[in-house]
DNA sequence: ATTTACTTTCAAGAAATTTTGAAACTATTG
DNA sequence: CAATAGTTTCAAAATTTCTTGAAAGTAAAT
């Protein structure tokens, strides 16, 4: 396979793969892209290499800023700015952790326990809130791991993770 | 706050939450609302509570079913179908990790596996290939990772891998 | 073999999400 | 300060996803 192709093949299914993981398909390939750029893009190398709009590009670069995944570049001399990617992906998987933990989990969370102290005096009400609090549990648990490897650094995680479970 | 307040809150809050994890609105909510019942629903029983089509319960019940999240209960003397919800949230959750990780992980590691054969010759070719491995390595970690992860019973990922990272 | 009770399907409609593009905005240059 | 270069915003349009409901399907009961 030669490169266009390649490429091409790889912001397709690099999309696809991300909007179903909650980052929407444009977004998902403007940071393919520049995850294998080997130099900074304009928005307008951009625009051009996805055929997407100016309004889609810079909203869905603005976006990437804010979730840590793609850098600003001011080069000496140029008026424009220029876009690179957070090409770590240790960094990239810790930075989406963060932000949907952040945004999906914690909110959850709280209405849980909200939650658990509906009164419960039937037996529907019972397994309700016994219901209720496993699922807090269990929540509390998944949000504490994810503190953990987010707190982690990408050695422990390749390494001792990997080793531990093997 | 009392039962009926709870119940609904908790429905729109784990619906909500639901569809940023891929599972569509309706989905989660008829999970939601089988977790929490003390006894088996019938389809009608869950169009009540949810106020939705006869269709959607049905295409969104089979959904359940196949992700093994929900099973049929059929009752002596009964003609109708009833549902309950698979409860372990460990169950559940290693059931959703194994269909999202055969749907989207594999797919997508097997297009990795094409695309780091693309012909590097030229830097940006390079460069290409080379983010591609690393994706790549990436993904497979977290891949047998996760193959592990399922592989282990509840106790082993509330016990021993929660002592580990703390 | 017909009726009755229930389940499944799917085309059309509704709703939610994404994208466009042009106007407004901001900042640099001459 | 006017012109130029570039960025941001956002209402309307396009697209995608979800939901409905009625018709078709299935199978137990009479």
């Amino acid at each position: 396979m030669n490169l266009p192709e390649g490429k091409d093949k790889f912001l397709q299914s690099w999309g696809a793969f991300g909007s179903s993981w909650g980052v929407n398909r444009t977004m998902a390939q403007i940071h393919a892209l520049l995850m294998i750029a080997p130099q900074a893009l304009s928005a307008d190398d951009i625009m051009d290499e996805l055929k997407i709009s100016r309004g889609n590009a810079n909203m869905n670069l603005r976006a990437l800023i804010d979730w840590g995944l793609v850098y600003k570049e001011l080069k000496a001399g140029e008026r424009k700015e220029f876009f690179v990617a957070e090409k770590d992906m240790w960094t990239v998987v810790k930075n989406i952790i963060i932000q949907r933990k952040k945004k999906e989990l914690e909110p959850m969370l709280k209405v849980l326990d909200e939650l658990s102290s509906v009164e419960n005096n039937t037996p529907e009400a019972e397994e309700f809130v016994r219901m209720i609090k496993e699922i807090k549990l269990f929540s509390s648990k998944a949000d504490s791991t994810l503190d953990t490897l987010v707190k982690a650094d990408s050695n422990w995680f390749v390494g001792t993770f990997m080793k531990m479970i093997k």
